[in-house]
Order: structure tokens, then C-alpha cells, then sequence
DNA sequence: ACCGAGATTAACCATTCGGTTAAACTTTTG
DNA sequence: CAAAAGTTTAACCGAATGGTTAATCTCGGT
């Protein structure tokens, strides 16, 4: 019935859970097409080689990851109300793929050059950090943000949004949550984040 | 002069290196055999398997860093102390080991069940983390603290902690950082993290 | 019906990898 | 000093891995 030709898009499909499970050098082809329900051979048919296919999935992550930004952070709001979208925005995201920051950690240890410019790359097409940081230090002088230097504000604003979705394979065992708990723990923390940027960050 | 009988630590502190640039996957028993310059098979006679030889390396770190909540949560102080306490020699230890972070994420990501028995029999052992568990609603009670889920309370101190080292590689290139400059922020975050404990955490 | 291009498969290949072996070298010990 | 115990090495092994090949299948267009 729905048989279709599907079989590149099955590849990606097998490809993302693989390499998100085991990483670039843990993860086998042969799972993958096990896993695609396919011979071996079609993986290099439709994607050269495995660094190639682990290439389309890592800037598939990237993009995603990128858009947020994007979405959230240009235009003319207000700081803090771009954050509060960019909290809720990112939370979801991850909420529903949740083994994204840890395959992204683990590329950046691999190969860091080469994730940091498919990054930088997406970022710089609208200057949609940039122009961020620029309006950070325009609130920092309008004493509507505090003095605080630009790298430490993003450090903390990242530092609360992603780590739980890295250390929830930790935590979920040590207090013995279970997935729709931690889940909604999540959900809860974007009003948490937001009320502490508010209360540290403004003046 | 000095070289003595030292290929046992030799091997570890090589596998240390090689580990953690690569992951267990990725490292290759050659590769730390050349790092430790001596024969291969000298790697399996002093540790079995590149298997237990992980073991090791990834011992030490569990040891590392439990030992860090034990020092800084035992005892009789205040949770904001406690706290304090932490975020310093956390910081510290990392500062002197950045790669640990994304090390033991890498590992839980392999192999969550065994990491997470490792660490839970460590913190076990004293009843560290479930003493400090108790204080914390304790405090909660007596309106010291704000009444948060005791998880949401760990993973936000936790996140402002690890995350930026983990992060490191992509804010040292995103912002051209030096790494003096980067561990001279990790230094000013202590402040600034206990800071926002106190500021949204307390009564 | 048939043909040809794209899709799929089984079998195969070269290389790499973790691990082993047996011999040689070094140090300890009686 | 000589045997024994501990250390180191080169050569080797089987299994696994990424990748290739040639043959086969499928199916829309003529």
C-alpha cells in the first residue's frame, strides 16, 4: 500500500538514530542498514561514504539548531523578550529531539574546526548574532541590562537551557524520573530560566 | 636519568589523552601505544583489555569528581555554603581537567547504566547526595529556601557549572577567546553563579 | 512485449583493529 | 653467576569494517 520509494529518506531516518546512539566512530554501516531495513550497498548507493552521510545529518542538527536562533533572536524586541522566545523555542525543540546536544557535543570533540564553521556560517548569514550582541551592549548602556561581559551572559542563558537535555540520562536515573517527567520538568523550567535571567540580568 | 620504571603510569596518562580526544570508539590502541612510545602489546599486559583499560581511565574521573560533592556537601554548613563551596572546587578540578566534562557526557552516552552505577555507588557511600537532598527540604521548610522540585534545584546549580566547560571549544572560537582568557571567566563565574543562586534560590 | 535506466542484492575485497604468541631482553633473587 | 621472574618486542591472527563490483530485479515509456 504506502511501499513507496522512500528508501532515501528511510537511510536518513536509520542514519540519525544511529550515529545519534553510537556517535560517528561507534556507529556501523551495517546497523544503519539494518536498522534502514535495507542491503549495505544502498548506503554508499545513495550517500558516498559514511563520512558523507554522517555530513547530511550533522547539518540537518545544525540547521535546526541555527533556526532557532534565528527566529528568536532578530528583529527589534526587547532582549529579555527575545530570550523568553528563544527559552521556549529551544526547549521544545529538544524536547522532541532529545539526543541532539549530545551528538552536537560529541561532534565538537571530534572534528570542532569543521562544526564551528557550519555554525558560524548559518549565524553569519544574517549577522543574526551579531547584531544580538550589538543590541546587548545597547540595553547595557540604557542600564535596562547589566554590565556583564557578553560571552558570560550567553554562557548562562545556554548553560540553563541545554544542560538538563545533556544530563538527563543522569538525572532520570539518580531520582528515578521518568520520560514525561523530566519532560515536564522542562517545560516548567522556562518560566525558572526566564525569572532568573530577569532577576540577575536587568538592573 | 629519570627514566625509570613508569610504563604503567605511562600507559595510563597516554590512554588518558587518547581516550578522551577520541571517545572509547574512536580510540585506537595504537594510537595510545605510539602516545606512550612503547609496543602495543605491552597495553594488554599491563591492562587486559582496551575495554578495562577504559575502565581505569574512567575510574579516575568518577573519582574526581565524586570526591568533589563529598568534600564540599558533607558536613553541617548551610546550603548556600555548601553551594559555595562547590562551585569553587568544581570549577577549580575542571579548570585543571577541562576535558573531563565532555569525557564522562561522552560515556553516559555509551553506557549510561554502568557510569550511572559507578557514580550512584560512590555518592552511596557516605549518603552524600541524599543528606544533602535532606537539607535541602529541610531548609525548604524553614523558608530558607525557595520550595523548588529538589531536581530542578541540582540541575540548575550543575548547569551553571559544567556547561560552559563543556562548551568551551565553540565560545572560544564564536567569541576568539584565548584559553587563559576563557579559564580567567571560569573564574569570575564562581561570583556570578553563586550570585544568581542566592538572588533566586533564597527567602 | 521489450528495453533501458534506476534500484537492489549477494558476494567479495583490502584494510584496520583488538588481541595473542613466542621469543628476546632485563631485572631480581638465591 | 645462574636461574627465575618480570618486561618488552616483532610478527602474526581472526574478526569486523568501510567500501566495491557485477549481476539481478523492477517498472515506466515506447
Amino acid at each position: 500500500m504506502n511501499s513507496k520509494k522512500n528508501t532515501e529518506a528511510d537511510i536518513l531516518k536509520a542514519a540519525k538514530k544511529i550515529f545519534i546512539q553510537h556517535g560517528y566512530a561507534g556507529a556501523r554501516m551495517q546497523a544503519i542498514a539494518d536498522e534502514a531495513k535495507i542491503n549495505k550497498a544502498m548506503l554508499h548507493y545513495y550517500y558516498r561514504s559514511k563520512e558523507a552521510l554522517f555530513g547530511r545529518i550533522m547539518d540537518g542538527a545544525v540547521d535546526l539548531m541555527s533556526q532557532q536562533f534565528r527566529k528568536a533572536l532578530s528583529g527589534t524586541a526587547p532582549v529579555m523578550d527575545k530570550l523568553k522566545a528563544l527559552i521556549s523555542s529551544y526547549t521544545d525543540t529538544i524536547n522532541q529531539n532529545p539526543y541532539i546536544p549530545i551528538f552536537i557535543l560529541n561532534e565538537i570533540a571530534r572534528n570542532p574546526i569543521n562544526f564551528q564553521s557550519k555554525m558560524q556560517r548559518k549565524l553569519e548569514e544574517e549577522n543574526v548574532l551579531q547584531n544580538f550582541m550589538l543590541q546587548i551592549m545597547e540595553e547595557q548602556e540604557k542600564e535596562i541590562l547589566r554590565p556583564l561581559p557578553i560571552p558570560q551572559f550567553m554562557l548562562t542563558v545556554m548553560s540553563l537551557i541545554v544542560f538538563p537535555h545533556i544530563a538527563k540520562p543522569v538525572f532520570v536515573r539518580v531520582f528515578g524520573i521518568s520520560d514525561a517527567g523530566y519532560a515536564g520538568m522542562m517545560e516548567d523550567r522556562k518560566e525558572l530560566i526566564y525569572e532568573m535571567m530577569q532577576k540577575t540580568m536587568t538592573l
